[in-house]
RNA sequence: GGAGAGGUGGCUGAGUGGUCGAAAGCAGCGGUUUGCUAAACCGUCGUAGGGCCUUAAAGCUCUACCGGGGGUUCGAAUCCCCCCCUCUCCGCCA
């Protein structure tokens, strides 16, 4: 969402940049529609003014002594007259704020132009693939044989994509949520929150994935509720319709929660394994900062994800993606990729992105400095998805007899040395 | 889930269907006074969207908003209906 003005002053401009992502902003549209929603909304107040003042009159009238009904029967008719053009005016404001609501995220200059993932540029890379004397194996063989993943059971459980952990490999996922948070709020200074897991559309409309994306989402059936698809949501939401000290940004929330994704049109997509699953827990970092500094907190941000790489010491790399490869809602997205030996190749394990305002403006979140109230940038990133690094780690310290030696920094978490 | 009470500006809190965008107090902002602080006094102080005027800002003006949505009325914070939320009591429950 936009600034009305900035964008009117701008359009083609705008057109112009998002063309990159691409999306085509129909200008001659949105012209035309913003001129007659204006102009139907002038016709309508001034009426409305009109009836004011009569109202107002026969009140006069009235204290008076006079009689009043040739003129109420005038002001009457006035009445219709705007419910018909009321009627006019909203459909066409509905229509330009669905038009507006659809517009993606301008994105940052320094974002590389684009179609898709082959153009998305690596700004670094840390750590080596191990070496392996032997055939590594994927998680989809190492888990079931470990007795610690179990697709069948799931399948009868629940249905397809989804996944039962067992034993070493339940205590596995629940160390390695103790461990992010551990590091984020004892060494990167967040604070954690732990919200609900389903949230309202009001939510859903402020991040961004409604009206656009409900496709990916699961509805409570006869609710207003959706289980959630990233903590982003809830926690972005804590300060929706608030207004922030400026002064006191920027504030870093981070919080554990499970992730519900439909995955609507992904079928045949990493159909095996835990990779794409309809539930996967997640440790999400979240900032709300000031306007001049979001980029340094992207920065950081996309460090303290890296950091828990490091500390497992699995193999990563960073890219910023291109125009093309973006999420909607973002402004400049860094992706996090993890070395899976399993499928020979770097994994998405995490995504930080800075939304600027876009965000803040649809879920009306300001901050506040001295007299001068403007919306706040809204940043976040996985940090990280927890199922994609358990994957990881099972498939980057496999040894040849099958077995999964625990990363040191893990160790305290998980009691064991080696799953066996 | 049932019964009752309530939801008004950043906060507290008034508000007989007509001059209420809304009293008053607090907080905030500007100023006067004061050696400084405090206090006192004066002024100012919501958001959004149009129009006029501007390069722009400012300004002037209109409309809407008193939890949300409908309705009654010439006119609704005020009356009616539905929904949401909060509190108290009861029931159920991890």
């Amino acid at each position: 969402m936009y600034d009305l003005s900035f964008f009117r002053n701008n359009l083609d401009a705008i057109a112009q940049r998002l063309a990159d992502r691409p999306f085509l902003l129909d200008v001659e549209a949105f012209r035309k529609l913003d001129a007659d929603r204006r102009a139907a909304l002038t016709e309508s107040e001034q009426l409305k003014a009109r009836r004011n003042a009569e109202s107002q009159e026969i009140a006069k009238l009235r204290k008076a002594g006079a009689d009043t009904a040739e003129k109420q029967a005038e002001v009457r008719h006035i009445g219709e007259k705007i419910a018909a053009l009321d009627q006019n005016a909203s459909e066409l404001d509905e229509a330009f704020r669905q038009l507006m609501a659809g517009v993606p995220n301008l994105p940052h200059e320094s974002v590389p132009t684009g179609r898709g993932p082959e153009d998305n540029v690596e700004v670094r890379r840390w750590g080596n693939p191990p070496p392996f004397s032997f055939e590594p194996k994927a998680h989809w063989d190492l888990g079931p044989a470990l007795g610690i993943l179990d697709f069948e059971r799931a399948a009868k459980i629940t249905g397809a994509r989804f996944v039962v952990y067992w034993d070493l490999g339940a205590k596995l996922e629940r160390a390695l949520i103790n461990f992010m948070l551990d590091v984020h709020t004892k060494q990167h200074g967040y604070k954690e929150v732990l919200p609900p897991f389903m949230v309202n559309s009001a939510s859903l409309y402020g991040t961004g994935q409604l009206p656009k994306f409900g496709a990916d989402l699961f509805k409570i059936e006869g609710t207003d509720y959706y289980l959630i698809p990233t903590a982003e949501v809830p926690v972005t939401n804590l300060y929706r319709e608030e207004t922030l000290d400026m002064d006191a940004l920027p504030v870093s929330l981070c919080a554990y929660t499970p992730c519900f994704r439909s995955e609507a049109g992904s079928y045949g997509r990493d159909v095996r394994g835990i990779i794409r699953q309809h539930q996967f827990q997640k440790v999400e970092l979240v900032k709300f900062s000031k306007p001049e500094s979001s980029y340094d907190e992207l920065e950081k941000l996309t460090r303290d994800a890296e950091d828990i790489l490091v500390r497992l010491g699995l193999p990563y790399r960073t890219v910023v993606l291109c125009t093309g490869d973006m999420s909607a809602s973002s402004a400049k997205t860094y992706d996090l990729e993890v070395w899976l030996p399993g499928q020979n190749a770097y994994k998405e394990i995490s995504s930080c992105s800075n939304f600027e305002a876009y965000q803040a403006r649809r879920a009306s979140i300001r901050g506040r400095s001295g007299k001068k109230t403007e919306f706040v940038h809204t940043l976040n990133g996985s940090g990280l998805a927890v199922g994609r690094t358990w994957v990881a780690i099972v498939e980057n310290y496999q040894q040849a007899d099958g077995s999964v030696v625990v990363p040191e920094a893990l160790r305290p978490y998980l009691g064991v040395e080696v799953i066996c």
